[in-house]
DNA sequence: AAAACTCTCAACCGCAGCAGA
DNA sequence: ATCTGCTGCGGTTGAGAGTTT
């Protein structure tokens, strides 16, 4: 039983790619585009999978594709990624433009990884007096993309960094910035832009109508097609992840952060912006209104969808 | 010079998620 | 609700280049 293969593997040219084959396929996606991989082999009189193509284009003969060279700048946006995100290669990829998720996994396990556990198991040494043996961090390359460790810490010291651990994508945000009243009340323009503040779409339904809540979601936050896993990451790329400066800060606030995750303010703030395209938040008054609610309104999302998808790191 | 060994990275494989029927 | 096909992802492999002995 199982699933049927991806093509039949009869008559199709396997390995290395030629020059001809590349200019065949990069002919083909200029005039057609990328996508319905399955049938673009035939269509364009290429013997090879449509697996193979995608890769092929993606990976290599894509126009916006930077090869070689990863910058140290780079390297260590991978190495802080990586602490966030574990395997997650195609996440981290999206964060380095021009990279691809295949060029950074194979620079990390045949470089970085073996770096940082050069490096951890210094820090090891350094701090005990003598070698610890982690096994866990010995197998940094090898782990798999479930394997939970790859967000410990090589230090016991607990940290607090909330991650999603799975990539969530979302259809739609509305955050009512003002209490349910005073929406009801006001009928300036202005407040019911506000209502839309994040959607980048059509003004909703009167706001003011919503029902406290939609199903079990909260009815001040409906989302509008992003990834959630997109506006933690750029709240916390924004901040110093190395372990001090904002680390201590949220290292003070660990006692209701853990809790609540977006106990402090600025970081929900931080969110907020990242969740709000420039276009949606008229002005300053409108955002920093947003980014209160936004506070609330997260948190009880992600109360809706469930802890455990949630890692603290 | 050449055999042995190591490293790099393009390509492959299998699985999971998603959408549409 | 279930099935099927497509796409994307992460782990793994292996050919070829580079280095060492």
């Amino acid at each position: 039983m199982g699933r049927s293969p991806c093509c039949s593997k009869e008559g199709l040219n396997r390995g290395a790619w030629t020059a001809q084959e590349d200019k065949i396929l990069t002919d083909y996606i200029r005039a057609h585009g990328e996508g319905r991989w399955r049938n673009l082999p035939k269509k364009a009189g290429l013997k090879r999978c449509g697996k193979s193509c995608r890769l092929r284009w993606l990976n290599y003969l894509r126009p916006d594709i930077k090869r070689g060279n990863i910058s140290p700048d780079e390297e260590e946006l991978i190495i802080r990624l990586h602490k966030l995100l574990g395997n997650r290669w195609s996440l981290i990829a999206g964060r380095l433009p021009g990279r691809t998720d295949n060029e950074i996994k194979n620079y990390w396990n045949t470089n970085l990884g073996k770096k940082v556990q050069s490096n951890n198991q210094t820090n090891s040494q350094s701090r005990d007096g003598h070698k610890v043996e982690n096994p866990k961090h010995s197998e940094t390359s090898k782990m798999s993309a479930d394997d939970n460790s790859a967000f410990e810490s090589p230090s016991s010291e607990p940290e607090h960094r909330l991650v999603k651990t799975k990539a969530l994508k979302c259809s739609r945000i509305l955050i009512n910035p003002l209490p349910e009243q005073e929406l009801r009340r006001s009928k300036d323009p202005i407040n019911k832009d506000l209502a839309a503040v994040g959607t980048g779409v059509e003004d909703p339904a009167p706001t003011g109508a919503l029902p406290p809540f939609v199903g079990n979601i909260p009815a001040d936050l409906l989302i509008d097609d992003f990834e959630i896993g997109e506006i933690c990451l750029s709240g916390l790329l924004n901040s110093d992840l190395s372990g001090t400066g904002n680390q201590d800060q949220l290292n003070s606030n660990s006692n209701t952060s853990r809790d609540d995750p977006f106990a402090d303010q600025s970081q929900v703030q931080g969110l907020a912006w990242a969740a709000m395209s420039s276009d949606c938040a008229h002005d300053n008054h409108q955002a920093n209104a947003a980014a209160s609610n936004f506070h609330q309104a997260f948190a009880s999302f992600l109360d809706y969808n469930g802890g455990d998808q949630w890692l603290w790191v």
